[in-house]
DNA sequence: CAAATTCTGCATCGATCGATGCAAAAAGGA
DNA sequence: TCCTTTTTGCATCGATCGATGCAGAATTTG
């Protein structure tokens, strides 16, 4: 009845994220977008509202991803607890290493946007937040495992423990960002193991 | 020979840091900064090149008082060398603690500009890369210290036990800016000094 | 084929960006 | 007091920002 897109949603979105992923959101204009997506502004306001919607859709798409993929990685009834924690380090160092360029990592776009947006958006601190706490949970309630069968010999809090091994991938993050090679990230992850076993 | 200025240059490059650190580089504008300045665009133009230049002033003028502040600690000879490590967290919990606004914490200049332009400024990014190194290697030779002393029981090199407690302070940096309390704050100091005793 | 509906391409909007030109104001030195 | 030098206040520059208006193209339905 109407004239179809001539794009897929999909595909837009994974570039978008990329897009962003890589310069942040105020420093890609819509004009950036636009190149990077091959359309015109008018066609990108009319299926996304605006930049921050777009924005928002893009950033959604990373979470769920990005969490899906590690919450598998937590939940690999294959392994002992503290093993998936290991494998969780060593995930987020070889995305690093992949995303590195020019010698300097895209790091990770909800840490990127923490630092760029949580402040002063309260919608998508909001989304944020959410995310946070999905793998926080899921960390907290391995770590409680660990914890129960003696792989992990920390007495601490399990959800303290949970928001330790996230403050250090953030960290992680940081340092890729500002220029860390593999080496230098491998031993932050290796040395936070040791606060946990 | 000729007319004064009107403004003392040090309580300038005070304010503007403030600002810059509180919104960030790209996010502050010269119309912001001059009206937290009281001051006219032209006058700061003439005292300071440009928006850049003045923001290389304000972020020198950050990372000489802070790092300062964190190397006194570090090398405090009244204390072992595991004690300058815990009050040096204690020093970053209580700063955050100070600069939190609206349950968002201001995080720390530093890692906000790594975040926000060591990608795409390598000017900048070696600024940051030189006053990482003096943190580094401030920390890594207390370190070493403790581990010959005891105090630190940790076998691992002590140039990779630094990075790890640097990037733990940067994974706190994130945490706060994500809008972290005090104790899941605290919590993750205290997990990464087990990794270390 | 014709009507209805949506999408696309181009031009352009007002707002804001960093930065500058210029004349008046303000000081010191003669 | 007058000359020289620098700062200051105001207006404005060209570029870019996010966003929109509108006519024509494209497609489904009748």
């Amino acid at each position: 009845m109407a004239r179809p897109r001539s794009f897929d949603e999909n595909q837009v979105l994974e570039t978008a994220m990329r897009t962003f992923w890589a310069h942040g959101y105020e420093s890609t204009s819509t004009r950036d977008l636009c190149d990077a997506l091959g359309l015109d502004r008018s066609s990108v306001y009319n299926a996304f509202t605006n930049k921050r919607e777009l924005f928002k859709r893009a950033l959604t798409r990373y979470m769920d991803a990005t969490t899906a993929d590690q919450l598998q990685i937590l939940e690999d009834p294959g392994r002992p607890p503290a093993d998936r924690i290991r494998a969780l380090f060593a995930r987020i160092l070889r995305t690093e290493a992949e995303n590195r360029r020019d010698g300097y990592g895209l790091g990770c776009l909800t840490v990127n946007t923490t630092m760029e947006l949580a402040g002063r958006d309260p919608e998508i601190a909001l989304m944020l937040e959410r995310d946070a706490e999905r793998r926080l949970a899921a960390l907290a309630a391995i770590i409680g495992v660990g914890q129960r069968d003696g792989g992990i010999g920390s007495a601490r809090d399990a959800a303290a423990l949970a928001r330790f091994v996230n403050a250090v991938i953030a960290g992680i993050r940081v340092a890729a960002q500002g220029g860390a090679d593999d080496a230098a990230l491998e031993a932050i992850a290796a040395a936070a193991m040791d606060a946990l076993v």
